[in-house]
DNA sequence: AGCGCGTGTCTTCAGGAAAC
DNA sequence: GTTTCCTGAAGACACGCGCT
C-alpha cells in the first residue's frame, strides 16, 4: 500500500462556496463552461485574487486537440460575460449580509433581499493551450468563504457530457455524506440552471426530459454516486423535486476493495490465465509510480488490444463461415507468453482445425458444424535462442475470386491500406515489402516494434479464401463500425488518469465490468 | 514533445406538433 | 399541464497531420 501512496499528483479537490452553487444564475452554464468553473475551484490553496492558470491538458486530463481549443475558446467568452445573482438577506441590526443556507434550506428565491449581479470573471486569457482565470473582485469574498463550502473530487464530473450534468453533480454534492436526498422546487431548480427566462423549460417536461433526466443519467454513469429522483405534486404540477443519493466512496471502502480484488486475481480469475494477467496487470497500476507507468500500459495496451481484434475477428471467422460456436475456440494471446514473443524467442501460429471439410470452405455455416482454433505456442522454440525479427518476408500472391474488387490485388490494396491507416492506432505500421497487393501471409510488425503477431500461412486454416476475403472485411469493418480502438484506449487512459490522480480504486464490480465489457 | 488546425463521429439539446 | 415523437443544430470527444 505504501507504493500505491507514492502515486503522486495535484490532488484536484473542488471546494466551492454553497452560495456560488446555489445562486440564481442568469443564463446556463453549460458543460464545458460550467467545468472550466468548477476546475478553477481545485486551486483553493491558492489566492483566488490572483490570476489562476493551468494547463487545458490538466484540465481534460488528456491531449488536447484543436477542437478542444475552439470548445474551450468559446466556453470562455461564455463565462466572461456569465454572471450570478445573489439573494442577499440583510441582518437588521448589524446591517451585514447574512449567509444563505447556513442554517438549513433557505429559499433561493425569497422576495425582498437584496439583489446583487456579480460576474464571475474579470478576464480570462487563452494563450494557446494554457487558460488564465481572473476572477471578479466581487466575487472574491464568497470564494474566500471559511466555512460553508462543499468539496468533491473533480474526477467525477470530468467525463461527463451532458450539459448539466456538472452542474446537477455540483448542486447534489453538498448533501453527499450527510444526507440521503436532496429537495429542491422547481422554480428553484430554474433558478440555479440559469433557466428560468428559458421558454421551452417553463415546461416541466421540457425541462425533465432535456435537462433532469441527461444530467441523472450523466452522473449515474460517470460520478462516484447514484442518483434517482422522485416528484411531489401540488394538483397536477410538480412543484418540489427530491434527488436520493448514494454516499461516496470512503477510505476504509477503499482498503476493501483492495482486499477483495486480490482475492479475485487468487481465485475466481486464477482459472483463467489472460483474465488473471489483464487483472494483475491492472492491480500494478496501483502499486508503481509514475516512471514505471508507461511499461505498464504498454503490457496492458498491446495483448488486450490483439486479443481483442483477433479475437473478434476469428470468432466472426468461424460464426459466419464454419458455423462454429466461440466455447470451441482458445483465442486470444496469453500474457505470460508475451515476453517471448516480445523477445522473438517464438511466433505465434494460428492454426485451425475444422471440424468438417464442408463448414470449412463454405460461405454459409453448415448446419451442425463447428471450427475449432487453437493458438499454439511452440514450446520447443522457447528454449531456442532469440530470433532477430526478420526484415523481409516472402509473400505468395494467391488468387482470390472477389467480383466486387475487380481483382484480387485491388481489393487487398484498398483493405490494406485501409487497414495500415487504422493500424496507425497501434504505433508504427510497416508492411516489409511495401506492396500491398500480396498479400498471402497477413503479416503486422508493430506494436512498438516489438510485438509481431505472425498470421502463418492462413489456408491452414482450412477454411478458404473467401474465409480470408470476409475477415479482412469483418476486420475493416470492426475497427471502422465499432471502432474497437476506441472505448479500449480510452478506457485504460480514463483509468490510468484516475489512478495518477488517486481518485478510483477498482472494486470486484469495476474490473467485472470492464472485463465483460471488452 | 508540444502546438495548432482540421476531420469524423456520436450524443444531447431544443423546437414544433400533437396526443394524453 | 404533461408526455411523446420527430428532426436539425450544436456540443463534445478522439485522433490525424504538419510544423516547430
Amino acid at each position: 500500500m505504501d507504493l500505491i501512496n507514492n502515486i503522486t499528483t495535484r490532488a484536484e479537490l473542488v471546494k466551492r462556496p454553497n452560495q456560488i452553487i446555489e445562486a440564481n444564475t442568469q443564463l446556463p452554464i453549460p458543460g464545458l463552461a460550467q467545468k472550466l468553473f468548477i476546475y478553477t475551484n481545485t486551486f483553493h490553496n491558492e489566492d483566488y485574487s490572483k490570476p489562476i492558470t493551468f494547463k487545458l491538458s490538466s484540465f481534460y486530463g488528456r491531449y488536447v486537440g484543436g477542437q478542444n481549443l475552439k470548445d474551450v475558446d468559446k466556453a470562455c467568452q461564455l463565462l466572461k460575460s456569465s454572471m450570478i445573482m445573489f439573494y442577499t438577506p440583510i441582518d437588521k441590526d448589524s446591517g451585514l449580509p447574512v449567509i444563505i443556507g447556513k442554517d438549513g434550506d433557505v429559499g433561493l428565491l425569497n422576495k425582498g433581499y437584496r439583489k446583487e449581479y456579480v460576474s464571475i470573471f474579470d478576464r480570462i486569457v487563452l494563450d494557446k493551450t494554457k487558460v488564465t482565470f481572473e476572477y471578479s473582485d466581487n466575487l472574491l469574498p464568497y470564494l474566500n468563504a471559511k466555512s460553508n463550502y462543499t468539496t468533491y473530487i473533480y474526477g467525477n464530473i470530468r467525463q461527463m457530457r451532458s450539459k448539466y450534468g456538472p452542474k446537477l453533480y455540483d448542486l447534489l454534492s453538498r448533501g453527499i455524506g450527510f444526507y440521503e436526498s436532496r429537495k429542491i422546487t422547481v422554480d428553484d431548480f430554474r433558478s440555479v440552471f440559469g433557466l428560468e427566462k428559458h421558454k421551452t423549460y417553463q415546461s416541466y417536461g421540457r425541462l425533465k426530459q432535456s435537462v433532469i433526466t441527461p444530467s441523472i443519467k450523466d452522473i449515474n454513469k460517470n460520478a462516484d454516486i447514484e442518483v434517482s429522483l422522485k416528484e411531489y405534486k401540488k394538483g397536477r404540477t410538480i412543484k418540489v423535486l427530491e434527488f436520493f443519493f448514494s454516499g461516496k466512496v470512503d477510505h476504509q471502502q477503499r482498503e476493501n476493495d483492495f482486499a477483495s480484488s486480490m482475492e479475485l486475481l487468487n481465485t475466481e480469475f486464477s482459472q483463467d490465465a489472460t483474465l488473471k494477467n489483464t487483472f494483475d496487470n491492472f492491480i500494478h497500476l496501483y502499486r508503481l509510480n509514475n516512471n514505471c507507468y508507461k511499461d505498464v500500459e504498454a503490457k496492458i495496451i498491446d495483448p488486450v488490444m490483439n486479443e481483442k481484434i483477433l479475437g473478434k475477428w476469428l470468432s466472426e471467422i468461424i460464426t459466419e463461415h464454419a458455423g462454429g460456436s466461440r466455447e470451441k475456440f482458445i483465442i486470444g494471446v496469453q500474457n505470460n507468453m508475451l515476453s517471448y514473443i516480445m523477445n522473438g524467442k517464438t511466433s505465434l501460429n494460428i492454426e485451425a482445425t475444422p471440424a468438417t471439410v464442408e463448414s470449412s470452405i463454405k460461405e454459409t455455416p453448415a448446419e451442425g458444424a463447428f471450427g475449432n482454433i487453437e493458438i499454439v505456442i511452440n514450446q520447443d522454440e522457447l528454449n531456442q535462442p532469440a530470433k532477430q525479427a526478420p526484415t523481409s518476408y516472402k509473400f505468395e500472391p494467391v488468387n482470390i475470386p472477389c467480383p466486387e474488387y475487380g481483382t484480387d490485388q485491388e481489393l487487398f490494396k484498398a483493405l490494406s491500406t485501409k487497414l495500415a491507416k487504422k493500424l496507425n492506432h497501434f504505433g508504427t505500421y510497416d508492411f516489409s515489402t511495401k506492396k500491398f497487393g500480396e498479400w498471402h501471409q497477413v503479416y503486422l510488425d508493430e506494436l512498438n516494434n516489438q510485438l509481431f503477431v505472425f498470421y502463418k500461412d492462413m489456408k491452414s486454416l482450412g477454411i478458404g479464401n473467401s474465409v480470408i476475403r470476409k475477415a479482412i472485411e469483418v476486420f475493416v469493418n470492426d475497427l471502422e463500425e465499432y471502432q474497437v480502438m476506441k472505448p479500449l484506449k480510452k478506457e485504460i487512459r480514463d483509468l490510468r488518469n484516475a489512478v495518477q490522480r488517486n481518485e478510483i480504486f477498482p472494486n470486484k464490480g469495476t474490473f467485472a465490468k470492464m472485463i465483460n465489457d471488452w
